[in-house]
DNA sequence: GCTCGATTAAAACAGGCGTTTGAATTTGTC
DNA sequence: GACAAATTCAAACGCCTGTTTTAATCGAGC
């Protein structure tokens, strides 16, 4: 098995060195190619074949790195996911400790869920953007071994960010605060899967500079509205479904 | 090519009539099994060996009565997405006459657009649930047949709802307002695409009969309060998304 | 009863898939 | 330089894919 390869560094002709123009390591150039590529076509429309040509490799490789391609697409998403998770439930004890006793907003606690997907978002080296659109695709993907990855990546820090919400909104009941939740990541996910999904919405002209920064900058307060808003109670309900 | 075929419809054995146990129509028996199965395992992994073993035709039937497993992709969205969307039109025309002059309110809008999806998610006869998920993950697949299916089955329905909520929020921005309706469908879809992935969610316990109904009205206030939200200005910008 | 178009049927097509094999090559270590 | 482990490579494996072909069957209309 591959194990404690060094990881060396490829140097631009000139000889700057420090950045890294293409990684040399043969693991690092599947796992780009793979994250591009499963982004672009998705898992079962991608074939080992694709990703090996584009990385320059051994078709053979993918299995002997990673075992299989279903394992390949894991490390493709653990690679950044975990890191990411992981930053997400820093910031959220940065901000606990610094509020002391008091209950964190709303608002403190979603940037603890944004600022980690939004540094990803700015690391245009990596391809960052890339992996946010892929997972958002991972969400709604059917497969079971994605599901179930999905499910244990997230645990933790799901577990986290609702017991952060309950100080947070302790009049919220708690099942409605899991789907209140469950609709967070649902507009998150369904943002950060494609800005090409945007032209479905006709006559929609973004401006220029619209990065994937802004749009979270624009999702952040719609979602804390959604999150506080008042509970609504039986005796509203007929307002929203009636017939005619 | 089939075209005026009779549709014909089978009847309960003990001949109850009126109610159809089975299409006996190859065309709908291909239909109601793709429904299925691509809501199941997503179009690629989907095979139509796998198709017409459930419908119980024959294999050739789908490229003879669709032309390819494409065109029977887009039968199956448009089959019932047309009809929901025409409805969702219709009853937004309703209620704007209703209405007279004065602006509709946030929530009859969204109630255009919630009831006719309700509809579906409670026709048990048909597979209207099946197919709430089957759209939810289509929104999120990246194959480019599929974007521009659904980009031209939705354009209409956009530019008619787009135009009642930039009369039902005046002080929104157009460009705010675009990105506040993508939002909405994002949670929309993603909620409608899986119940399951409520499972990601730890420890929640969804209440016994928590139908798809009941979800899309805890949806609804929530969006309805995130599309009514006070729209961020430059100076409130920096309470998100300062790092520590 | 026969004919003709529509539909079904079985079989084959060419090609792509993920994975495995076994030998060649590179790499690290004494 | 020699040994052993790690990695790369070309080739093949068996299987499955969407689609096409060709013949058989069906169902009216004359």
């Amino acid at each position: 098995m591959a194990s404690s390869t060094v990881q060396r560094l490829a140097r631009t002709p000139e000889g700057t060195g420090e950045r890294t123009v293409e990684p040399i390591d043969t693991k690092s150039r599947i796992l780009d190619a793979a994250e591009e590529l499963f982004m672009e076509h998705g898992f079962e429309a991608t074939s080992l074949r694709l990703i090996t040509t584009a990385a320059a490799v051994n078709l053979a490789a993918v299995n002997y790195h990673f075992g299989s391609k279903e394992e390949l697409f894991q490390a493709v998403l653990t690679r950044r996911l975990d890191p990411m998770n992981q930053d997400r439930m820093r910031l959220l004890s940065i901000y606990e400790s610094e509020a002391g006793v008091t209950p964190l907003t709303c608002e403190k606690i979603i940037s603890a869920m944004f600022i980690p997907a939004l540094k990803l978002a700015r690391d245009h080296e990596t391809g960052g953007k890339n992996f946010l659109r892929l997972l958002g695709r991972a969400y709604a993907d059917p497969a079971p071994f994605i599901r179930e990855f999905l499910s244990s990546q997230y645990a933790e820090m799901i577990v986290r960010f609702r017991a952060a919400f309950t100080h947070a909104l302790p009049h919220i009941p708690r099942e409605e605060l899991s789907w209140r939740l469950h609709f967070v990541m649902g507009a998150l996910s369904y943002t950060l899967a494609g800005t090409d999904a945007l032209k479905m919405i006709a006559q929609f002209q973004p401006g220029e500079t619209e990065n994937d920064e802004k749009v979270l900058r624009r999702l952040a307060p719609f979602l804390a509205a959604g999150l506080r808003s008042p509970v609504d109670t039986a005796s509203d309900a007929h307002q929203w479904f009636t017939e005619t």
